[in-house]
DNA sequence: ATCCTCCATGATACTCTGTATCATCACCGC
DNA sequence: GCGGTGATGATACAGAGTATCATGGAGGAT
């Protein structure tokens, strides 16, 4: 698991801890390799587990691992999905964007052009928003479910 | 309000009624002028209401709603908004659009150029996506919250 | 080493959101 | 009127997320 080595890598640079329940969250998370609800996830910590994980401590590292840009949580299904790039040096100079599969719920992290972006951007520009949160979230089909 | 006169015009097309609890919440939804929840929703109904609005018929009501194209679920943010487009003639050809603004969510509806929703739907191809819903729902802050 | 502080975690309770299920009601055609 | 169909009422429940306070543990200053 040299994905984790990166996460602490990560996290030791912005002067934060990638404690023990962090890491067992996110190793958890990493294994099932798809988008899981927080009670899901709780869940898988637990079966793993030697000692229990609450649900709350679940939301409250998940939401640090966000900060941390180690995972994403994807607002229309209230999901949460490790980042693809966690190993690489990728840096989320866009936001990441993500294409989720209503059958099987698999979501793919993809690269939306900066031309995509700015088109969509120009349009609220023009209604007078400024656009904040550049993450697009569409759903389909996937290759395995057609 | 001729808005209603149209949204009873668009139901009678399609040989549904719109019954006086969905004219009820309709109107409500109209009037707050906002994106609300399905909850905020059932508070605004009892109210002004006479009888007793419970939060299931909301439920039921806002589906059916939406199945008319009269309202919009933001699977953002769970909340609901009345189409824009009720009493004009304009047929959805391309999903709606959203701007949603963090500060005092108001939610815009407005139109993306196809091109960029084909471009969308190309990154997707590309990893062997089909695109069924393609509402997007981007979040930003609009004029007055600047 | 000891104490202190800060932050992470544990534990509990509660609110809000959404769904399942069954009963009742109203309208419409016959 | 009768029966069928769809809308609504009522209740219970499951799931999601938050608030709050207690406990624990690593590190820093003395």
């Amino acid at each position: 698991m040299d994905i984790i080595l990166s996460a602490e890598q990560k996290c030791a640079e912005n002067g934060v801890k990638l404690t023990k329940r962090r890491r067992q969250v996110l190793t958890a998370l990493l294994e099932c390799n798809a988008a899981v609800s927080a009670y899901e996830l709780t869940e898988l910590c637990n079966q793993q587990g030697e000692t229990a994980m609450p649900a709350m401590s679940v939301y409250r590292i998940l939401e640090f691992l966000e900060r941390q840009s180690l995972v994403h949580r994807l607002s229309t299904t209230n999901k949460y999905i490790a980042c693809s790039h966690i190993s690489c040096d990728h840096t989320h100079f866009t936001r990441p964007q993500f294409l989720i599969c209503n059958d099987c719920t698999r979501v793919q992290e993809v690269d939306v052009t900066s031309e995509t972006l700015s088109a969509i951007e120009r349009v609220a520009a023009d209604v007078g928003f400024n656009l904040s949160d550049k993450q697009l979230e569409v759903s389909g089909t996937c290759s395995n479910c057609k």
